[in-house]
DNA sequence: GCCAACGTTGGC
DNA sequence: GCCAACGTTGGC
């Protein structure tokens, strides 16, 4: 079981968004950067579990969990000519992106904001503080069961 | 709204 | 394969 970071911006699709989906589950798709294809499509499995981050607002914070219930497969956005992920470079054979599905897991009691994310020591190696533009990122357990016990959450 | 960081594209 | 131009992201 992998642990990962995955980033939106809130006013596009935020986590309660997620919860109100029917099953609260949604497809994670639209990721047109190919180091987070990469994640999607090779390594970001069903069972893996995903610290919801909100970005490009006053106050960017990890709000919540969610769990990958459907590992990698093609993002069929990118054949729809009409959609705003078209690529039309993607194709039924070579798909080129990728995305999983998400379903809501539980919020965090409190949210644990970028500020203090960057304040520990001890997260100084995450892409969110080194390479912030990333919007699919591998968290080590480490790292998730800080956050956790930041966002009140003692252990799991 | 600004701008730094950085990923992508395309000419050569 | 280099690199300049360009576009996007996201914190501030």
């Amino acid at each position: 079981m992998n642990c990962w970071l995955f980033k939106t911006e809130p006013g596009c699709f935020s986590f309660d968004d997620l919860k109100n989906r029917p099953d609260m589950t949604e497809h994670w798709d639209g990721v047109r950067n190919f180091q987070a294809r990469n994640f999607l499509r090779d390594t970001i499995r069903s069972g893996d579990r995903v610290l919801f981050y909100h970005s490009s607002i006053p106050e960017p914070a990890v709000v919540g969990i969610a769990e990958v219930v459907r590992g990698g497969y093609p993002d069929f956005t990118a054949l729809d000519p009409d959609g705003e992920h078209f690529d039309p470079r993607a194709s039924v054979s070579e798909p080129i992106w990728y995305m999983v599905d998400v379903r809501y897991a539980e919020p965090l009691p409190r949210q644990v904001t970028l500020e203090q994310i960057k304040n520990n020591p001890l997260l100084a190696d995450m892409p969110l503080v080194k390479r912030s533009r990333l919007s699919i990122q591998p968290v080590t357990p480490e790292e998730w069961q800080i956050i956790l016990a930041l966002g009140g959450i003692e252990s799991r």
